[in-house]
DNA sequence: AAGTTGACTATTT
DNA sequence: AAAATAGCCAACT
């Protein structure tokens, strides 16, 4: 029968392909990749999907940001470690940061279906 | 096997 | 306005 092309993938996957979805120059937050991914509500399930991301993959991890358009501080100690490049790569795509090192939603952020004007 | 942790978000105080 | 609380679900110990 036919299935859905996620069946047997496991949450994370389809979060991680949510993920490369976005395109350069847009960011996400997590909530809305989860939406995408099918899982509502399940923000933290992608946050620690990225965390487990390894170098190699492709899925542009930097584009996903906060509700705020603020960058996530990886927990633990060597917390700016990945955050001051995520903000460098999101600068190299075309993303501006505000005053309070905040990316402007309202125009960076990535829409399924952008509706025309 | 059970409990804790965690790159979050939205609601309430 | 900022801080605290609850809800979410998978991985890690």
């Amino acid at each position: 029968m036919v299935r859905s092309a996620d069946a047997g993938r496991s949450s994370s996957e389809r979060i991680l392909d949510a993920v490369r979805r976005v395109p350069a120059g847009k960011v996400v937050s997590y909530g809305k990749v989860a939406r995408l991914a099918g899982l509502p509500g399940a923000a933290r399930q992608v946050g620690y999907a990225m965390a487990r991301l390894d170098g190699e993959s492709d899925v542009p991890w930097q584009r996903v940001v906060r509700s705020d358009g603020s960058l996530a501080p990886r927990g633990g100690g060597l917390a700016s470690c990945g955050m001051k490049e995520q903000r460098r790569l999101l600068e190299g795509e075309g993303v501006g940061f505000g005053a309070d090192d905040r990316i402007d939603l309202a125009r960076y952020g990535w829409r399924p279906e952008p509706p025309p004007e």
